[in-house]
Parts: C-alpha cells; structure tokens; sequence
DNA sequence: TCAAAAGTGTTCGTTTTACACCCATGT
DNA sequence: ACATGGGTGTAAAACGAACACTTTTGA
C-alpha cells in the first residue's frame, strides 16, 4: 500500500482496525473460493454446520517482512491533522475495505512499547468494529490480500478442555486469541494471551494483543442485560432466526457456553429484550423439532448513539 | 516550568494526571494555612467535619493564559522516546508532586479532539490515582502554585437535589465535574459533564472532561465487590477507623449515598472483604454511640499488579 | 429523658442456576 | 421406537433493598 505522502500525516500514531464478522461455515465455504484468504485452513469444516467469528487480516507491510516470518497483520493507518482518532479509523474503514461509514466503530486499547514495531517508534491506537459478513465478503482477497483469521468457533470451544487441560468452565471467555481464567479465593482473573499459550502467535507484532484486547470488550454486549445487536450496530442472523442461533452467536462471541433454559429466559425477559416471537413461522430445515422463528423489533442501524461507548458501565434497565 | 529542549520529547502527546486524594476536613484546614490553594472556597466548612475528594490541579501554562480566563490545570507533560506513556505518567508524578513512583497508576482517557488545545495539536492520555493525602500535602503551593478542586464531598451530596431538581437517587453518580442519570426503561445512561451544567466549567481546556472519565473509571474501585483499598493501593482512613468513616469514603467516591445496613453487610462479609474488626478497641470521640474500629487484613501497598487494570472486567470472587 | 449514631434481625422480591420433563419432527 | 433438538415448569440458593428495632453514649 502506497501512502500518499501529503506533509499532515502524523507518521507515529498508527490507527488499527479489529473488524469482527460472523458467518455460517456453509456461507463461507460456497462464497470463498480462494481457501488462502481464511486461517486456519480447519476453520471451516464442511461437515458440520456452525458460526464462526472471524477478524479481518492484510498482509504485513514490506518493509516488515523480515521480521514478521511470513505472519499477517491488522488494517491500518496513520492519523491526519483534522481528524480525530476515531474519524481516522473510520476513514480506514472505507480506504482499506469499502466499508460503509454507518459502522458502529469502538475505542479499545492503546499499544505505545517503544519497541513494539521494529522500524520506528509509533503509538497504535486499535479501534474495533462488528461487520456484517456480506460487506466483509466483497472485499475479501483482492490485491490487498484481505483475509480473514479465526476467533472462535463452536469446534473450538470443544477443543479447549483438551488444549488447556482445564474444562470449559474455568474460563472467563476463551478465544484463540487468548483467554482469562474464572477468579479463585485469592486470585483475581488471570489472563492467557497468544505468546504465553501452547498454540503461540497467530499475527505480526502485537497484533494478537490488540484483537485479543478488542474481543474482551466486544465480548461485553453479551455478557450483560445489553442487547448485542443494538450495541454492536449489526445483525448477523438475518430477518428471521431460531433463538438456538441466537444463542451459538452468543456463545462463539463470548467464548462460553450459555444454557440453553437460561439463555432463552433471558432474551425472552421482553421488557430488556429486543428480540420478538415471529407468529407462526417454524424453521423445519434441520432435525430435531421445528423451532420458532425470532426477529428484532428494532432492526439495527449503525449510526444510534444514543448507546455509550463503554458498556461497562450501562445498568441493567430497571423493569417497566 | 521549563521543560529541557532535548530533542526526544514527543511535544504532540501530552500526559495529564488526574491525582485525586481524600481528606476530612478539619485536617485540610489545620494543614492548609493558605487558603488559595483550595477551591471552591465553600469545599472545606470549619463548622461541619467530613471527607472531601479532592484532584491535584496546577495553573495553566503562561502561552495558555490569554485563552483560559484564568482557569487552572493538571498537572501534566510530554511523552518521551525510550517510554511508555504509563513509564511517562510515572515520571511526572514524581517530577510534579515528588511522589513516589510505588503509586499505583492506571489509564482512562484519550482526548484527541484537533481544536483541544488552541496552540497546536496534541493528543493528551489521562492517567489516574489516589494519593494519601500526607503526600500530596507536602507539594501544595511552592513555585508550581500546587492546589487542589473539590471533586465531592457530603455538602456537595446534599446540594444535588436543589441544584439538580432531581433526588440523589435518580443519579447513577454525581460529582462537581459531571454525573449520569439512572437509565429508565427506553433510555440509556445519560451523562452531563459541567460544560451543560448551570454549575459550569470548572477547570481549563477538556480538564474537566479528564476529571470526570478519571472520576468514572475510580469509581469503579466501590460499586462491585471489589476491595477498593487494594484497588486504589492506597489507604485514607488511617490504621484504625470507623466504618461509618469507611462508608462516607465510599459515598464521596462514589457520588452516592448507601444505607447503613447495607454497606456494613457487604464489607462485613469476610470472605471477600479486606476490612476486620480490631479487637476491642473503640472509638467514642463523636456523639452517639462509640464505634468499634476495624483495620485492614492486608495493607496495601502501592505496588500490586495482580489486579487487572480494568475493575469492570472483575467477577466477584466466588465464596470459600 | 432525649438526640445521635452504631449495630442487628427480619422480610420480601428478584436473579441465578440447576434439574427435569415434555414436545414435535425425521429416520 | 428413538435420536435430535426445541421449549417450559419448578425449586433451591443467592442477592439486594427496605424497614424496624435495639444499644450505647453525651448532653
């Protein structure tokens, strides 16, 4: 990529983009043929049917390449005089993917190690984004090369007990990106990331910091009374969905498994819910009993700022 | 101040320190003799005895007078090559205040607006702490006109209603630098920072937007169940205090008023709690009944990074 | 005797978690 | 019939908020 070189780019404060997408593995698989542009290759299994939380990847810039050995690293680029940071992060969401600006885009991390990028000092400031997979997908491969890299997958979540000898419960959200360990008496939540784990480094850099950094916080529009599609902007489950999809968008995105009682319990709660029965309308495509199918009752839009950035700090609302 | 032209400061990244300190009253004025360095002159009331939350301010830079209207600062400077921006918070704590460097510093805000400061453009990282007041009381004044700005305290608590017309308890925390409404059925946290308030600015610049994200995020040390002294690193109560003196330090904090019953159940539950009773020994020096004393199991010390910079990704422990 | 502040008991409604059971379909 | 996944009833446990009452001091 060829950075104009006009004299207000601010050449040590780089901006990333962690751009998250869900997608149905038969929906991956019959729309990306180039089987390059998705890592790792078992990512997607063309016998079983499941969701899988993806991050979008470029290649690392030239003059990195020998120190990255090969990895990829996140879309990016450089702060102007007249934006803020998170405009310029908007911005490169249209430069770098042709991402419409009605994104809702978050702050969540700061990486400023002196050392952290080999060619000179720069601070990066890592913004994060849910996108729709039909948007991601027309800009997939390309002669950008942008890819995609696996975050969480239902196949995944089954492998964890295995790869970390511990069972699933122990964790407070796992990813392959890293992971935190449920607080014992005494110990406060310990954390995991990529260079400390069996599995090692996925991207260049600390690239894996910043989207293992940029999952923790998107993680928590679900793990509250929130509405996920509400704060996140998008919804990747279409006009009508079983709640059982609901739930394994929840589940692949929070890195947990959720019961299936209490799950619906809570999506069912109406007056904190924004997900509707659809009268008389039952999905009989795959075995089992027919299921109900669900809408939003307010269709997501990406430009509602009405939600505060930080979710952490939203109460439950009260009951009406 | 002067700062030293070497040439590998970064002069576009500034670093403002939000210190906040807590202090009863009757001490402030004892040890305070000049009475500028405080502000309002209403925060310290001769007649009534509490705990005020105090922040660190400085007067602004001479090239900022003309804009500023006489409006103070914080404390502050520029990041430097070889350093973190924590690294740097840490070196002006101690250049600015001679502090030592075992206070425990976390980060809460990036401002990066390009008309923030009308001189040049420079993006500003707040980071934040409590200090005892012993330490602060040692730099106030001098050549750097060290003072402090009232944050909270019960007066201030007690005016909310009139000043607000709205209870306490329609406020999901309040301070002199902003609050949040509770959220109510369809609407979310609402927030008003002092540039809405018939109160006003308070400091110069964006300072009182720092102030307030700092006050939010230490805010988070007292509505969990967190121990907000191991948090904080920092103890303001002394050995031995009373819990109705820890309570008044939680709702200054916190901009709330708790009941009595309920805050003394939940740091009396030992189990997650670091405050026990000291044996014996009380405290009859104010009218009512005599207080027994209570002490904390482990003091703190500044220096404990086993817990995790952000308070809002804490799960409570789980029971022994 | 009263005000003031400390300290405790009890209730009630909500939330969380777990377990169990029934239902409707395809094979 | 049975495997598969959808959907609901119920109950224990934990938690939070509210209220009322008792205790011990000084004035």
């Amino acid at each position: 990529m060829i950075i104009p070189m006009t004299s207000d780019i601010h050449s040590d404060k780089a901006v990333n983009l962690v751009i998250f997408t869900v997608v149905e593995d038969q929906v991956l698989m019959s729309k990306v043929w180039d089987e390059d542009l998705i890592s790792p290759h078992w990512a997607v299994d063309p016998k079983s049917r499941g969701l899988s939380l993806f991050v979008v990847t470029v290649p690392a810039d030239d003059e990195l390449q020998s120190h990255v050995q090969g990895r990829r690293a996140l879309p990016g680029g450089y702060l102007r005089d007249n934006e803020t940071l998170k405009s310029a992060s908007q911005r490169l969401l249209i430069e770098s993917l042709g991402l419409s600006p009605k994104i809702r885009i978050r702050q969540s991390g700061i990486f400023d190690e002196p050392e952290r990028n080999p060619l000179r000092r720069e601070l990066a400031f890592t913004y994060w984004a849910m996108v729709d997979f039909e948007s991601v997908r027309k800009s997939l491969g390309g002669r950008e090369r942008i890819g995609l890299e696996l975050v969480n997958n239902a196949a995944f979540l089954d492998l964890v007990p295995e790869l970390f000898d511990k069972p699933l419960e122990d964790f407070d959200g796992v990813c392959r990106f890293g992971n935190r360990l449920m607080p014992k008496p005494g110990v406060y939540h310990k954390k995991s990331m990529t260079k400390d784990l069996p599995t090692g480094k996925i991207l260049a850099l600390d690239y894996d910091d910043m989207v293992f950094y940029a999952w923790r916080a998107m993680r928590h529009a679900f793990d509250g009374k929130l509405d996920p599609f509400r704060y996140l902007g998008v919804n990747p489950l279409g006009e009508a969905f079983r709640l059982s999809d609901a739930q394994e968008f929840s589940e692949v995105c929070l890195g947990e498994k959720i019961d299936r009682d209490q799950f619906r319990r809570r999506v069912g709660a109406i007056d904190r819910s924004n997900i509707r029965l659809l009268q008389g309308s039952v999905d009989s495509s795959r075995p089992g009993k027919p299921a109900n199918l669900y809408s939003l009752v307010t269709p997501v839009d990406g430009e509602d700022d009405s939600l505060p950035d930080d979710p952490t700090r939203i109460r439950p609302l009260p009951r009406t």
